[in-house]
DNA sequence: ATCTTTAAAGCTACATATTTGCATTTAAGC
DNA sequence: GCTTAAATGCAAATATGTAGCTTTAAAGAT
């Protein structure tokens, strides 16, 4: 059966949300950092919202709900939560830094024109080996495959245009 | 044999270089559009730049060679350069826009800690098979494979800090 | 329950990256 | 050469992200 999650519809249920916080919580404690409030209160934020949301847009998630907080706070915050692998940092063409709920492996579907980006289940993406990259020095995680175009918006915009 | 560009070193020898020009010049033709000193200069910058610069590094690079030309036209020739397919928007966990002068199927292996990004080539990434995108109404050109980690610098700043 | 220590929050200012509006220039077809 | 609309250059506006420093409050010790 499908989870929420595979749909590609970025939030998750409350069972899911809530483990997902006390993971949080244990690996604190394990780096002897602190799992304030307002680190709490992000982490919700950003577990709720739909797909790959961008430092504002979690502010102002954030905001809504607990109006204090500064911004500041979110973008170390995120920078923190994807440092110890709670969410992770999404790959895009765009130009502001973006956040993925999504910690496992899935792969996306990607705009080259307005960089909207929306998750994309794929069987077939799963499998694939990593080549040896010693050479680089790099301590592999994981990968995704981007699928690149051009989404329906962009695409009624420019017919629209060439038919002027 | 290996071409430069095999290499992911990214420039391109002039051979290769004048043919992209050419090819510019032609697009510009058949799309109404002007091929101005200023974009031959900016596309000629662009392609001997190693991989994925911004859109500043490319200014620098074009402010280098010929000062006139101002850093508006830079970002906007990118982005035209982009649109047309002479060059493409590279995805990358970063937060500025970078371009990547390879428009053909490679791969990239990508810090997400420094959002350093180097080429990978590696054929058995090249065969996959795009699932059927029709109920997102995208119009999809082609994929990346993006393989996520840490990259050796980074790396040994995190072993650093620690042992202090 | 209170104390202590230090990581993290908040605030302000700053830096960087990118976009927009508008007057001026110029490529490309006639 | 002449025309005209596309593209440039300039100045100013907007995001977006970062740094430095003071204050607050988690988390372990008493």
């Amino acid at each position: 059966m499908a989870t929420s999650s595979e749909l590609g519809g970025g939030d998750l249920d409350t069972s899911e949300k809530e483990a997902r916080i006390r993971e949080f919580r244990r690996l604190c404690q394990e780096r002897g950092e602190r799992c304030t409030v307002q680190r709490r209160i992000i982490l919700g934020a950003v577990l709720d919202l739909d797909n790959h949301p961008s430092a504002d847009q979690v502010f102002d998630a954030v905001a809504e709900r607990e109006p204090g907080i500064a911004r500041t706070t979110v973008y170390r915050t995120l920078d923190h939560l994807a440092r110890i692998g709670i969410i992770t940092k999404a790959c895009h063409p765009g130009r502001v830094a973006r956040f993925d709920v999504r910690t496992e492996l899935h792969h996306h579907l990607v705009c080259l024109h307005c960089d909207e980006f929306v998750d994309l289940d794929h069987d077939a993406f799963d499998g694939l080996t990593i080549p040896d990259t010693s050479a680089y020095g790099f301590e592999v995680s994981d990968y995704r495959v981007h699928v690149r175009g051009i989404c329906r918006n962009c695409l009624e915009k420019t017919s629209k245009e060439e038919s002027k």
